[in-house]
DNA sequence: ATGACGATGCACT
DNA sequence: GTGCATCGTCATG
């Protein structure tokens, strides 16, 4: 996975993002659902400027943008996009490493409910503060692309009050581990693999 | 099953 | 002071 996967629009990288095993520490687990947030868009962390919240998103692309949410959760993002200001929230995994550890941490035995959110899975892997600005692919981080393409869901974004409409949020399709089902479930052409990462496509 | 609500930190009119 | 890119608990159908 190189610079160059991470440098495209985040609609295009949350769809790739689904299928990759994203560790923390050798803990974590299959991404199964995404969002993608872009400058222009109202709902972006971005969208008035660069703050000292959200710098890391105005930075190098293929790093972690790591925010407080409510006060009480942290939620993580990969930073990506042509121009500045673009990420892609990380909203819920299926559980693959360190799966007592990361039930420790949650204080869940649930596997259905381990990493189902964008708090939850931060909770799970650990992820805080302190990895805000950290490059995704390097230790003490992991990112493993999807090796087959996979089907997905598409749908609007979740929590947020300004556009809402637009179908930016993204599922594996049949997976037990979303945040929340896909209301009206309308499947995407599986072609979903990093360029870079896997065998060629015909 | 679905809906209300509080916790709690911090960026920002 | 207001508004969150959330989650768990409690209440009801």
């Amino acid at each position: 996975m190189t610079t160059a996967d991470f440098a495209r629009h985040p609609v295009e990288v949350a769809q790739r993002l689904i299928g990759a095993r994203l560790t923390l520490g050798g803990v974590g687990g299959v991404i199964v659902e995404t969002e993608a947030y872009h400058h222009e868009d109202p709902a972006s962390h971005s969208h008035a400027g660069p703050t000292a919240r959200n710098a890391a998103m105005f930075g190098p692309v293929g790093r972690a943008y790591v925010y407080r949410s409510y006060g009480v959760h942290w939620c993580l993002n990969i930073v990506c996009g042509i121009d500045l200001g673009s990420a892609v929230l990380i909203r819920a995994l299926e559980p693959v490493e360190g799966i007592e550890l990361m039930c420790a941490r949650r204080g869940v035995s649930d596997l259905r409910r381990l990493c189902s959110g964008p708090g939850k899975l931060c909770q799970a892997l650990g992820v805080t503060q302190e990895h805000d600005g950290m490059p995704i692919e390097h230790a003490p981080f992991q990112l493993r692309p999807t090796e087959r393409p996979v089907e997905l869901l598409v749908g609007p974004r979740i929590g947020i009050s300004k556009a809402v409409d637009l179908p930016w949020r993204f599922g594996l399709a049949g997976s037990k581990h979303l945040s929340r089902p896909f209301p009206r479930p309308h499947r995407l052409q599986p072609a979903n693999t990093f360029p870079t990462s896997s065998t060629p496509q015909p």
